[in-house]
Formats: C-alpha cells, structure tokens, sequence
DNA sequence: GCGCGATCGTTTGATATCCAACGATTGGAG
DNA sequence: CTCCAATCGTTGGATATCAAACGATCGCGC
C-alpha cells in the first residue's frame, strides 16, 4: 500500500519509513525526542529534571517575571507551570512576590540557590549543546537555528 | 545574572531569552511543539488524532509488523502503543493476527477502512509539509532533512 | 525432554501536558 | 461610583507518555 517502497525489509528489523522518511514533521519529532532524551539523561546526573532549565533560565533572565508571561515564552500553558513553580518554591529556587498595584500575578526572582542550581544546568547545557554542534557542524549551525526559529514563529 | 543581555524587555511582554536564544535544544523543542500543534489543528479536521499518523504508515508500509519493533520505529514505548492499537482496532482500522509459529506477538496490518483512513491522513500531512517548506525554503529542506536525521540517529 | 534466560504485549504507577472553568482582582465605560 | 469584561493563577478532567514489573511464550543448551 501506499506506494513508496525505498527497501523492503530484509533480515532482522529492517523497517521501511515509506513517505515518512522524507517529511519533516516527523523527522523534528525524533530529533526532539532523542535531544530531549540525551539532556535528560545529563541533568539527571546532577538531580535536576531537563523541564527546570528553561524556567529557571528564563527567571534568571527576566526578575520580575509574571506566571503567563513565563508559560507564553517557554511554550507551555500557564497551567502546567503551577506543579513546577510549586516545587521551586518548596526547594527554595525560585521566590514568589506579590505586588501592592496589582495582587493577581506573582513576581517571580531566582534565589541564590536558585542561581546555583541554574549554573549547574548551563554546565549540562553546555556539554549538551556541544554534542549537538559536533553533530550539526559549525557550518550549519546558524542557517539551522535560523529555521528551527521561523518553524516556531511562522507555523502557528 | 547569567551573563548575556541581549536586550532588556521595553513596553509590554517583551522577553530576554538571554542564551536560550542560541541553544539548539530549547528551539528544537519549540519548533517542534509548534509544528505538532499545527498538524494537530489539521488532523483535527478530519476527525483523527496526529499521534495516530506515524502509527498508520508504519502499519501500512510494513504489513505484519510487531508491537515491539513499530514501538521503536515511531520512538515511542512499547507500552504507549496498547491503547493506541486497542483503539485502532476497536474502530477497525488495524487488523491484529497471531502467528501460529509464535504466539506472543501481534502481526498487524491495516484494514481497508484503515487504508482510507490513512490516505485522509496524508492529505493533512501533505498540507502541513508544503507550510513546513515555505518556511524552511526548498534550497535549505535537504540539508535541515538530514541534520534532523543525524541528531535522531546519533545523539542516543 | 527440561529448564532458564530472553522476548512479547500488558498492567501499573508516576509525570507532564493540555483545555475549560473557576474565584479573585483589575480597570475602564457609563 | 458601579458594573462588567478582561486578566491572573489555580483546579479538575482528560490524554499521552515513560519506566518497571508481570505472565505467557519461545528457543537454546544440555
């Protein structure tokens, strides 16, 4: 069925991806997910679970910050980031502040604990990031950056 | 903190992303995120749900494919798949049959409805990858298409 | 034959995520 | 002032996923 045979199978597990092979879609998909992977395995050396790094990173970077600006930029519903900011929180990485003007939205700042946890992550980051660009090649680097930020800016 | 200050919020909802900008793992993961959600709107349409896709084509360009072995094709646990096939089965779209030499595993193959299914399915997909191309740009596919693959392939 | 490690699909328990709805709060229209 | 729509963070319900453990089955060594 569905036309497309690139190779039959031959001896063990040979598996034949048809069109799948050549769409994109599903090829980000398995890229992601084994990135995602590889990270997760280097910060769980550390104790810290991969889904802490982009929030703690985006605190650190924008003090002040409020709970759905935060979902917005890290690409999650703000629903999602209230079990993560609980645990924060409680571990005393992230601190929560009301404002006086307006008592509906937290202020959230990194501790200094949660500052160091964050530099343990950028050490992972980094280890991670230069297997990517040993996989990916400083020649392509840039233009596939470029793409992978059209993809998420354009497709929506 | 964390050094790099691309550029301070202004007005309204502006973000630093600090490094984050330059990381290959976070755009990767929102690049992705963003391309599912849209083939998700898609797949929607047509009444299917996109995590159904891959698991179709599979089935259908390897006619008695294992559990197991369309498991890690589609990079996914082996255990994600049994609600997915008990569903699929329960609308008749995958047909599953025990081989009498081994009775532990399932040989599945697509039904005819599972067919038509499929084919309503890769009108979407088409949609979604000739989007996906305007914004990557036919001179770059080639080469995004293979880093994706060398990332999936090599990062594990 | 027999037994035991390996494999197949399922079950169970834990996360992570989404969406819709909610209570508290804000700010603007009248 | 007084409402009322909009916004903030949370709750509740649904889905998808993984990892570990399980029972059934296989196949190999002896």
């Amino acid at each position: 069925m569905a036309g497309a045979n690139t190779k039959a199978r031959s001896g063990r597990e040979r598996v034949n991806y048809g069109p799948l092979a050549q769409w994109i879609g599903f090829n980000l998909r398995m890229a992601q997910e084994s990135a995602f992977q590889a990270f997760s395995k280097l910060s769980k050396e550390i104790g810290e679970r991969p889904g802490r790094f982009a929030t703690l990173t985006l605190i650190g970077c924008n003090p002040g910050i409020s709970q759905t600006v935060l979902s917005r930029a890290s690409g999650r519903d703000k629903s999602s980031l209230t079990p993560v900011l609980e645990d924060l929180v409680r571990r005393g990485l992230v601190a929560r502040k009301r404002t006086d003007h307006d008592r509906r939205t937290y202020r959230l700042v990194l501790t200094a604990d949660g500052e160091q946890a964050l530099a343990r992550l950028n050490r992972c980051a980094k280890r991670h990031e230069r297997n990517l660009d040993r996989i990916i090649g400083a020649r392509d680097r840039k233009k596939f950056l470029q793409i992978l930020k059209r993809i998420a800016a354009e497709i929506a």
